[in-house]
DNA sequence: ACTATTTCCTGGATGC
DNA sequence: TGCATCCAGGAAATAG
């Protein structure tokens, strides 16, 4: 369950690896859901692409890419292109268009067009790179094959990730990254909330990159219980809690993320964090602090920690 | 405009 | 051993 320490962990070690390296082609699955741009729109922007740099948004992995335009096409009718879009079902790959010297005209100058290719990893989701005679695991939604010669597949057996591309610049998660706020935009966030300060925590649109393993951490740390209503909270008590979440936001990066599941980086390696969890997981079991047993209940859905002693 | 709840997915754990 | 059931959870969709 990748949260921010998760995915920057990740894009650290994807941006060691492929940085530099070109997208020659691609293919993409039949399944829709991992899917949230149009496979034609995807595999259009990816082929051909030089990564130029990996890096963390949020929860979501951003492939900032440049491709070389040698000639500006003329604009296919929408009629046309609709048509184009409409692929057979099962496996798509694209061939490398013909581009002919004599095509570009005379005078034609190359141009750098810049996208994005956006990955949410969901839950169960990893990005791989591996030599193509690698087996192809199941659940399989993507592979590039770069011009290393290695390939960068993408893998989700539940299926909650997302992949995307924009334009360049067009893509902006919502909310505010947690390690660049400031204390003033962070009490903003909570003014005048009714909900419960784990869901605003949860709440992506608010921060970006908090899931719910670090929601509880920073709760437990900061010594305010999951269901205390957001704007019954005062400004020491979030002041703190601002530090309790970029503390251990770092905390787990350091140590690689928390490896819960079959979490791993692109190295393969996992993570320490959840060594550190005080109360994630530790239900019945006592708090590390007072040795009150850690109660569990559901906010939105989720499993959310705390120590009933500790936290107020 | 907010807030709360439901839904999507599969694999692993649990219970009988 | 086998089969059914439940649970994990991010974010979009839906309902209130």
């Amino acid at each position: 369950m990748p949260e921010l320490p998760e995915v920057e962990t990740i894009a650290r070690g994807l941006a060691k690896r492929v940085t530099g390296d070109a997208v020659e082609s691609v293919w993409l699955g039949q399944k829709k859901e991992p899917l949230k741009s149009p496979a034609s729109a995807i595999a259009a922007t990816l082929e051909h692409s030089r990564i130029a740099a990996v890096r963390r948004m949020g929860k979501h992995i951003v492939f900032d890419l440049e491709q070389d335009q040698i000639y500006v096409a003329r604009a296919p009718s929408p009629a046309k292109s609709r048509k184009a879009d409409r692929k057979p079902k099962g496996a798509r790959t694209t061939q490398a268009p013909s581009m002919m010297p004599a095509e570009a005209g005379v005078g034609a100058r190359p141009t750098t067009t810049k996208a994005q290719w956006i990955v949410h990893l969901g839950m169960t989701g990893s990005l791989r790179v591996c030599e193509p005679e690698t087996e192809v695991a199941k659940h399989t939604h993507a592979i590039l094959r770069l011009s290393s010669g290695r390939e960068l597949r993408f893998v989700d057996p539940r299926r909650f990730g997302r992949l995307s591309v924009a334009q360049a610049g067009d893509f902006d998660a919502a909310g505010i990254e947690p390690l660049e706020a400031d204390l003033d935009r962070f009490l903003t966030l909570f003014r005048g909330r009714k909900t419960p300060i784990k869901s605003a925590l949860l709440n992506q649109k608010l921060l970006r990159g908090v899931g719910n393993i670090y929601a509880d951490e920073s709760l437990f740390r900061a010594g305010l219980r999951p269901r205390r209503r957001a704007s019954t909270i005062t400004r020491d008590q979030l002041a703190k809690l601002l530090l309790a979440v970029k503390e251990v936001l770092k905390e787990a990066i350091a140590l690689g993320g928390s490896s819960i599941s079959d979490y791993v980086d692109a190295d393969g390696e996992e993570g320490f964090f959840q060594l550190q969890h005080r109360v994630y997981g530790r239900e019945g079991k006592p708090c590390l602090v007072c040795k009150t047993l850690i109660k569990r209940v559901v906010i939105a859905g989720r499993s959310s920690h705390y120590c009933p002693r500790c936290q107020k």
